[in-house]
DNA sequence: CTATAGCGGTTTTTT
DNA sequence: ACCGCTATAG
């Protein structure tokens, strides 16, 4: 650590360790470096001991970097006991240890979306269902409400809005399922630690104690929720660093309100504000375009982001004829530029507004025999196979959750059918007993039929002993190969795959559950069931290949990941594709919430990630659904200078004519500033 | 209770 | 194009 580095902003950042203090630091103004180097200045100079500190970030990915380089810059014995999270596992940490406070069992599980989907499906059969109403819909309302710490008591309906009228209707009952099946949802994990140190002083009081310098990363993106569990956490010491940008905010749509960044001042007015202004990533000319991109958005707080670097090449704007196209004309930039600018793969992203667009993408890089990494898409945990085998653990591990119960109930297929459960389901609201303690006696139920009677037995037994397995200790993956192979996983998904192919693929993907909790289990100094639920469930998986040196090498790939998930990465070269009206801004942000400045800053976000090479992409028409589409450039490219950019069309049309291709890239460029007066 | 075919919706972003 | 859900028949 050496201040001497940092200019004087960044030092007063660094030094200023008591009180409130805003950061507002703009893209690529280094403000990573001044957070990890404040740390370690508390940790060095103040001696601050690692446990005092709290550092929160907004996704695994950014808190685990964050971590190592703090690592690396003090020693990674002197970080131990200090807390890099997520505000989801700093909640977690605190739910762990108190929330039986709030009338949870310890062993609860944690829903996610699918999860979530189904109960309020079940929910929504249970009121008069008139009309289908999509549980969707309904379970954003909810989880809006209670981003916002809205209680069921509290939430009115604010529309005649039908999802909102059957959230209002449906919130109470969801949150008291969710407990009877001793749950939590995301939302939960939140307002429950809110709750909780808001209704038992003495656990704030810990907690107070404990972490005496908090720190937030991404603060434009925290919800109401969010910013009360840190003023509970800071009140008294107020040793709070909060540092954001509000061009940079994204998260709108899932309750984020940058309204707390905005008035951080009010709410402290004794913070000492220090803007970040000077960029240190990106080439002139990156900087020039996303400045003027940005400068269309009318409510921010104006800033001036310059550096002393040099302007460099010009950005590429580049149309290709089709998806496939685009991939192809990515993948030859990557060869290509790999050798002029000596790049290794890691040095090159793709980035995309939606997940599915990284399908032609990964085709054409694995056809190119390029290494790369997907980020994000839970597509993997996702998978049919693979919730099936975590919800047999999560069973074992909380026998109340039934949402997960009624998953494996008949699955593999033992002759349980609906008939019987729901039987089941009917006793065990009449007796207003867990479905689980129904099933333990319905050995003996005359009204369930011989057969059921049989197959519910044995798979209690089945349960128990295998829950008393795991409680005994041992190798998780271990026994859990051993639960895959009683039930007969293999069989039943090769008898369900229409193809044999398909089903070799889900074997190997239920395999890779067992994998993943042998790396887990490796890893941890104290592994458990519920630990790596956990970690499922908040999706704080490791980065593929950490670790050895053949790991590390196999490391340098190509990135693909989302806008969202780019935010705080930087990358030598980028490239932003699908740069179409309906993807960039995305159809729903045009049609339903009008909140193209939302958008317009997502597309800032993506050309800020560049630090020297920057490629525009877009394609023509695209495949959709199965037909094809004709596309539309997107605005965003218009507000773009000319001078800035260097506009190209995709080599090797074939079955288009050089003056065709040529009226082609003109129309898709040069004329679309008609097309923006809509 | 299970197997199958046909239907309809899917595609925003993340913890 | 594809997946998962539903209706229907066995």
């Amino acid at each position: 650590m050496n201040l001497s580095t940092l200019n004087p902003e960044q030092r007063a950042a660094v030094q200023h360790t008591e009180g409130p203090l805003l950061l507002l630091a703009g893209a690529g103004s280094g403000k990573t470096r001044v957070i990890t180097c404040r740390i370690a200045y508390l940790l060095r100079r103040c001696e601050t001991p690692p446990q005092a500190i709290v550092a929160v970030t907004f996704t695994n990915k950014a808190a685990r970097e964050m971590k190592e380089r703090v690592d690396d810059l003090v020693g990674r014995r002197q970080t131990k006991g200090m807390i890099v999270s997520t505000f989801h596992s700093l909640g977690m940490r605190i739910l762990r240890e108190d929330i039986a406070k709030l009338g949870y069992k310890k062993n609860f599980s944690i829903y996610g979306a699918a999860d979530q989907a189904r109960l309020v499906r079940d929910l929504l059969q249970g009121i008069g269902g008139e009309r289908k109403i999509d549980a969707d819909r309904v379970l954003w309302k909810i989880s809006d409400a209670k981003s916002r710490l809205l209680s069921p008591e509290q939430f009115v309906p604010r529309s005649q809005d039908e999802a909102e009228l059957a959230a209002a209707q449906l919130y109470p009952r969801y949150q008291r399922a969710l407990k009877a099946f001793n749950a939590v949802d995301f939302d939960d994990i939140l307002l429950l630690s809110v709750r909780l140190l808001d209704e038992h002083p003495d656990v704030l009081e810990r907690y107070r104690d404990r972490f005496r310098y908090l720190m937030v990363d991404e603060y434009q993106d925290t919800n109401p929720a969010q910013y009360r569990l840190l003023r509970l956490l800071c009140d008294g010491h107020r040793n709070l660093c909060v540092v954001g940008d509000d061009d940079q905010s994204i998260y709108a749509w899932r309750g984020a309100d940058v309204r707390n960044i905005l008035d951080f001042e009010k709410d402290f007015p004794d913070a000492r504000v220090i803007k970040l202004e000077q960029n240190y990533r990106s080439t002139g000319t990156i900087l020039s375009a996303a400045n003027a991109v940005i400068r269309n958005n009318t409510k921010r707080k104006e800033k001036a982001l310059w550096t002393s670097g040099e302007s460099g090449d010009l950005i590429d704007a580049i149309l290709c004829d089709d998806g496939e196209d685009e991939a192809r004309v990515v993948v030859e930039h990557i060869h290509a530029l790999r050798a002029r600018h000596e790049l290794a793969y890691r040095d090159f992203a793709i980035l995309y507004r939606t997940n599915v667009q990284s399908r032609a993408f990964e085709e054409q890089l694995r056809y190119e025999n390029i290494p790369y990494v997907l980020i994000g898409g839970q597509q993997f945990f996702d998978r049919k196979e693979v919730k099936d085998v975590l919800a047999y653990l999560q069973v074992l591990v909380n026998p109340r959750d039934e949402v997960n119960l009624l998953r494996i109930l008949n699955y593999p297929r033992r002759g349980i059918g609906d008939t019987s459960a729901d039987r089941l389901i009917r006793i065990s609201a009449e007796q207003e007993k867990p479905l689980w303690e129904i099933l333990k006696g319905a050995g003996e139920m005359p009204e369930l039929g011989e057969k059921a009677q049989d197959a519910i037995a044995s798979f209690v037994a089945l349960m128990e002993r295998f829950r008393e397995r795991f409680r005994r200790g041992g190798r998780l993956a271990e026994k859990c190969r051993e639960l895959l192979a009683e039930l007969k996983m293999e069989d039943e998904i090769y008898r369900n795959a229409d193809d044999p192919a398909k089903g070799k693929r889900r074997v190997e993907n239920m395999e890779e559950v067992v994998n993943a909790m042998a790396s887990y289990e490796e890893r941890e100094e104290s592994p458990t069931l519920s630990g790596f639920l956990e970690k499922v469930s908040l999706l704080d998986r490791d980065t593929p290949g950490r670790g050895t040196k053949e790991e590390k090498l196999a490391q340098d790939a190509v990135i693909l990941m989302s806008l969202h998930s780019s935010k705080g990465l930087e990358f030598p070269c980028v490239f932003l594709v699908g740069m179409e009206e309906e993807y960039l801004p995305h159809k729903k942000s045009l049609h339903e919430t009008f909140d193209i400045d939302e958008e317009r800053r997502l597309c800032y976000v993506g050309i800020t990630r560049a630090q020297r090479i920057l490629l525009l992409l877009g394609a023509a028409r695209r495949k959709k659904f199965g037909r094809r589409i004709e596309r539309v450039p997107s605005r965003f490219l218009a507000e773009i200078p000319a001078e800035l950019l260097r506009h190209r069309k995709s080599e090797a049309r074939p079955e288009l004519s050089e003056a065709e291709q040529d009226k082609l890239a003109a129309g898709f460029f040069a004329g679309m500033k008609g097309l923006l007066g809509e």
